[in-house]
DNA sequence: GTGCGATCCCGTCACCAATG
DNA sequence: CATTGGTGACGGGATCGCAC
């Protein structure tokens, strides 16, 4: 099978078998899935076949450098659920070592959807929704920072840039946000990347500057401008999956800080309930 | 030193939603 | 409706740590 063949193929079952994994959970039956068919080769590709769990996704799991088809619910405590996506990934696992992951309840979108079985039809439907298509991380973190002041707000354009979040120095992962193996994304700042790397792609400086679609009439000048737009295409889409790469970088961070917080919270809040209980206890000699 | 697995990073493709 | 931006997924190269 061809690249392009196989990587649809794959993808078109692969969220089959997200529909399945999901479905199957809930009524407690194995189905004939697309897991079993693609089991074998998903896992020499992702290294993981199915929907992250509690311990995957909390940030104690270790996840594999490829991604897998994570759609999972985060509730935070204000009720509200956030769905995470994508790939989470623990560069520094070390972080986050206490096994009190108590606070920060995450559970599969099955297993959320427990409680809401007289709704299965319309769950359903909106499962495939979150499956089909899921907000951009900066939505996300947007949704989580309008919920939780320590949340760090990505902003609409450039200004994200501007140096470290102010709030990420407060929390306890003091990480650097922004590094990359070429430096490309600093504290500094960075413009719409497109404007800045022009000069230095293998873009031909002739076929940039060539004539305007209007006067283009000979074979060699259409396939001169078709070339000419598939590399600014590709350089686009470049710089935007370097983008994507960052924020979401930026998000797992955040959300880790956000658990290390949390954490925190949590051990309080049971050392009081601890003190609170001797104090109240009668005393038995 | 070498082989090997794990992980990271990047470019690209495909797809979808938003936008003009 | 065509274009554009965002993102999941894939493949491949680079790097690292470890066992031998």
């Amino acid at each position: 099978m061809s690249k392009c063949g196989r990587k649809k193929y794959i993808k078109t079952n692969l969220r089959q078998m997200t529909m399945e994994t999901i479905e199957s959970q809930q009524d407690g039956s194995v189905t004939d899935s697309v897991a079993e068919r693609e089991s074998a080769d998903m896992q020499t590709q992702t290294g993981q076949n199915s929907i992250p769990t509690l311990a995957q996704v909390s940030v104690a799991g270790s996840g594999t450098g490829r991604g897998s088809p994570a759609v999972t619910l985060v509730q935070l405590p204000s009720g509200q659920t956030v769905h995470v996506q994508g790939v989470i990934q623990t560069p520094q696992p070390s972080v986050i070592q206490s096994p009190q992951i108590q606070t920060v309840q995450v559970a599969t979108i099955a297993e959320t959807d427990e409680s809401a079985d007289s709704e299965g039809v319309i769950d359903s439907h909106k499962r495939r929704e979150i499956l089909s298509r899921r907000p951009s991380y900066r939505k996300i973190l947007n949704e989580l920072s309008s919920d939780v002041p320590g949340v760090p707000k990505i902003e609409e354009e450039k200004s994200e840039e501007e140096g470290t979040p102010p709030n990420i120095a407060t929390m306890a992962v003091p990480t650097s946000i922004y590094q990359t193996s070429t430096g490309q994304y600093t504290a500094t700042g960075d413009m719409p990347t497109y404007q800045i790397r022009a000069p230095t792609t293998a873009l031909p400086q002739g076929v940039v500057m060539a004539a305007s679609p209007g006067s283009l009439h000979s074979p060699q000048q259409l396939a001169e401008e078709a070339t000419r737009k598939r590399e600014l295409r590709l350089m686009k889409n470049r710089e935007a999956a370097k983008e994507c790469r960052r924020r979401k970088k930026e998000y797992v961070k955040c959300l880790e800080s956000r658990v290390a917080v949390l954490e925190v919270q949590n051990k309080k809040l049971i050392e009081e309930l601890e003190t609170l209980k001797d104090i109240c206890s009668p005393k038995t000699d």
